[in-house]
DNA sequence: CTGAAAGCGCTAACAC
DNA sequence: GTGTTAGCGCTTTCAG
């Protein structure tokens, strides 16, 4: 920092200086552990005391410093969440239950996206792990192991978010519960329902190809296998949006001239389809039946309205931050940690 | 927390106690303070030293303690980033760039999610300040006046993203810069495009009614007044969805049946309202011109596609991220503080 | 280039 | 119910 930044942050500090508790103590005539306790341990004060230090902390505006209190009482009340994308509504919807359920409990958030690094996540995660948080909230079982290792060594809780339910995760931390629904079984069931409309040659389309678009895929093969159909799929590694989604349908039409149902592995991929499904004049379900994965909003109002799946994303962030504060409050994790939240298929007109 | 509780967490404290400098000096027989600066100012140790330092740091599994951090050095290297939703991808996209930005500049991002809740929005910042940020990010100039008294008090740098290119704002802090468009403009150039188009009876629909969906009807009062037109206008406090917007144009047509296009304050309920037309047989645009507010993603592949305002969310999370690095860096504020990015219309075929 | 001493603001533990 | 003492882990002086 240069000098002349320092001394004007100096002087400006020493202007105002932030009020600390030794201020009001000082005021009052009391000492800094009474107001310390007026302000957070009220029931230990007296009712007449402590509401002159209330008064005198409100009047002089005094604003605790948190790094100070972490670092004394080694509690920082700050979780970790971890995201791998903030343009998909699911993990909006997470963090918006999540943060609902953090908040109340007076804990706050600290978010990483690790942007859909996959094996760079965790070093994403580790560079947050300086703010000391109480707790973590991952998403995705592929930082199982390593959480496992730092979390059992730190007696760090986690909980992890849409994941565990497919693949039974063995390095799991000790401290560690999951909350989901099986990703395998929803994309088998979403298969299972194009079958029973009498098609046959289903094809998947991927894109993003992250753990939970992989356990969808599982799911349909598993279906396709089943029913002894053939498996069409087009996977693009590309990131997910609705632009795509219209170069993908066009890509199976063109692969899979007979295709006369597609499951596109989430809501935007389908609803960009949807879209180019009305620019080619293919008519939806008609000459093909489109089905989407996740729910979104704009499904119930796309045209026509979208086939999908919908998940209780509300639900596993809330539930998911309600285990972890029970964690972080010393119970033992539930002799059964895995939280299967369930899912619904919601036909529409689509497929 | 219980008397067993803190037993156990003490127990595995001592088991596995976190590495401290103090622990990586003791090993190499060398001073706390020269590893200090061997890991946060590389220069000012000898080149081999400083390897060692680093080597061992990384085999004993170091991580820094980012309460002592900035308790010791009075900066928290965290900004805070105030948005007043997560449902909205307006603040989406503005925390994405604001996020990228800063993370590479090694500031972490503390998100104060305010839900809409106006008045109320300065009490929840104020919760966060005892992280003592060193820099704040605000959406919205309802903060400012607030924020002045505050960030002045304390030379805390601000900006204001979203805000300020309205109502120049008197009551701005010294340490403040602003970074958005002009949302009056915006709504009075929407406004001025469909009156080209040759429409009189021109609705305007709001939900959610903040300050930003107040500046654009503001700005399609200007335009229908200055074209001699009587404004019609549908102002809904609740708020913002598809469905919502697939209500109101219900209401909308039974209010103004004469309404021959309507300029909706978002693209959500814009894009239920073309849902809604589809649904009543109503033509768009031939029976009802329909435009939106914000250029969703999805506006681009509705059907008919959706005429809206296209606004630069990403580049003014970026510049102002950009711009309160400096500030922070205790650069002196722009002797123009004001950043106006611009908008685009975007005509497509429901306008 | 390296080190010693002091202290950031607060809370845990133990007095009284 | 209130106070005293000590220390959290680190960085900032200021010395050499």
């Amino acid at each position: 920092m240069p000098r002349s930044t320092r001394q004007a942050r100096h002087a400006a500090a020493a202007a105002h200086r932030p009020v600390r508790l030794q201020d009001i103590a000082d005021s009052l005539g009391v000492s800094m552990i009474t107001v310390s306790r007026a302000l957070s341990q009220p029931h230990k004060v007296s009712p007449a005391l402590r509401e002159r230090i209330v008064a005198a902390a409100d009047r002089m505006g005094y604003v605790p410093n948190h790094s100070a209190q972490a670092l004394a009482s080694a509690r920082s009340r700050t979780v970790l969440v971890q995201v791998p994308s903030l343009s998909n509504i699911v993990f909006i919807d997470l963090l918006e239950s999540v943060g609902r359920v953090l908040q109340t409990a007076g804990y706050h958030m600290l978010i990483c996206n690790t942007h859909y690094r996959g094996a760079g996540d965790w070093e994403r995660v580790r560079n947050y792990l300086k703010h000391k948080p109480d707790g973590l909230l991952l998403t995705g079982s592929h930082l199982a192991e390593q959480a496992a290792t730092l979390a059992s060594s730190l007696a760090l809780p986690v909980v992890f978010m849409m994941a565990g339910l497919d693949d039974p995760v063995t390095q799991a931390p000790e401290l560690a519960e999951f909350v989901g629904f099986s990703q395998v079984q929803a994309g088998r069931a979403m298969t299972e329902h194009l079958l029973a409309q009498g098609h046959r040659r289903i094809a998947f389309v991927g894109a993003q190809l992250d753990v939970r678009v992989l356990q969808r895929h599982q799911g349909y093969l598993q279906a396709m296998a089943q029913a002894g159909a053939e498996p069409l799929e087009i996977m693009d590694e590309r990131p997910s949006s609705m632009a795509m989604g219209a170069s993908l349908l066009t890509r199976l039409r063109q692969r899979h001239a007979d295709c006369t149902a597609v499951f596109f592995c989430n809501d935007d991929l389908a609803l960009g389809a949807l879209s180019q499904c009305h620019a080619l004049g293919v008519r939806v379900p008609h000459d093909m039946a489109v089905a989407g994965f996740n729910d979104l909003p704009a499904a119930a109002f796309a045209v026509p309205t979208l086939t999908s799946v919908h998940t209780p994303r509300a639900r596993v962030g809330e539930r998911a931050a309600q285990r972890l504060l029970r964690l972080m409050d010393g119970e033992a994790p539930l002799a059964q940690p895995v939280h299967d939240l369930g899912f619904e298929l919601r036909v529409r007109a689509s497929a």
